[in-house]
DNA sequence: AAAGAACGCTACGGCATAGTAGCGATTGCT
DNA sequence: AGCAATCGCTACTATGCCGTAGCGTTCTTT
């Protein structure tokens, strides 16, 4: 009624001016994203997301070629990466690690279609392909700063590495998709000191 | 087309004899759990449970008014509470506690369709209500074993119990949900000693 | 300004599903 | 054996959604 168009914002003027089409699928990515992280993968329709993205359900249809190659590109477009640290502490790369994963994970449209992506992703190898994929990258992260911390002898190099990332990871996700609370950076904090105290690694620089 | 009607197996015969009705309406509940458990809440058509349970669609709506009633009354009836020890010993009640919370969470039926149970649950208030009820419930039970823990002074009593919870819950719901693997009793013994060791608890019995 | 590409719109066909109506058959109880 | 409650079956309505056809309109490009 009040949105027949919802116009794109321009994106920097420094990249070149994208084609009508580019702008359309772009437009429609957008709103598919929107729309999943209101009412989860399954439930989102190909004419909800016309309507409310001004484009045409036909339109939709010559950009992609049917609801779940949409869906797949949809959730492949509002990924990004998070950026990496090495500030040489171990403390501090592993809280910048894991609050940039949070940033990039569980918040957003991507946090909240996170468990309705992860129940598709049961079902539709593609998007399945998707989410282990964005699991596995988010694991390497962790394992590369703790590797680099074994190299410089801060952790016993006889590590359960791979114990070591659930026991960060799980608290966080267990917060976000179970208890359905935000992951505060002091959340981050507190369950990073709590585990480097397992290893008697001490937080406030004081050797024992 | 080889199986037009589905016997229910008889429980002990000390209880009474149900009903024909009661009997039937356990073999809708059943035959719901196992298909929810199969493709999902969102995707478990009344047709196709009325076909695997060998009772006509219109006999299941005389005894649920609702698909919704229905999933929700089938949800519950497959959650059990996990039994509860206390051995005096902290290590071997949480053990005990986790391992018993991961039999009755995260595996069977209600394992399987737990993903999708709980996505379900972001958009159904009476799924809603019952998947947290059942999280803090699972929640009530580690406090228990921690408070006790903390009355033998066998943990410093200015504990955040709480992130102690999320500590140990954590990487379990990780490893189970994101994962997607089993959560072994080696696991749970792993993660309990790693967060004791937070506390300087010593796992074997020695004071220092 | 003209041509061609891209888009909007209306209207379909086809399928799956929630729920209901009516009637005949079966079951359990007295 | 008889009776009432319960169940099975075959429809049927209504809805929502995927995906397509055809045609007129708008935009971009030359």
């Amino acid at each position: 009624m009040n949105k027949p168009l919802k116009t794109l914002r321009w994106r920097p003027v420094s990249e070149p001016t994208p084609s009508r089409s580019e702008r359309v699928r772009q437009l429609v990515l957008d709103s598919t994203a929107d729309l999943v992280a209101e009412v989860g993968v399954e439930r989102a329709s190909i004419d909800e997301i016309a309507s409310r993205s001004g484009v045409a359900k036909t339109t939709i249809y010559r950009h992609f070629p049917s609801k779940q190659v949409l869906m797949v590109e949809a959730v492949h477009a509002c990924t990004h990466i998070p950026e990496v640290t090495d500030t040489g502490s171990l403390r501090d790369d592993l809280i910048s690690c894991f609050a940039g994963m949070t940033r990039a994970s569980y918040e957003g449209r991507l946090g909240n279609m996170m468990l309705s992506l992860m129940d598709a992703a049961q079902r539709d190898p593609e998007l399945g392909r998707l989410v282990r994929a964005q699991a596995e990258q988010r694991r390497r992260f962790a394992t590369a700063v703790i590797q680099r911390a074994i190299e410089r002898g801060e952790l016993p190099d006889d590590l359960d590495v791979d114990l070591l990332v659930t026991m960060l990871s799980g608290p966080l996700v267990y917060t976000k998709l179970v208890r359905g609370q935000r992951v505060t950076e002091e959340l981050v904090a507190s369950v990073v000191d709590s585990v480097l105290a397992c290893y008697r690694i001490p937080v406030a620089p004081d050797t024992d």
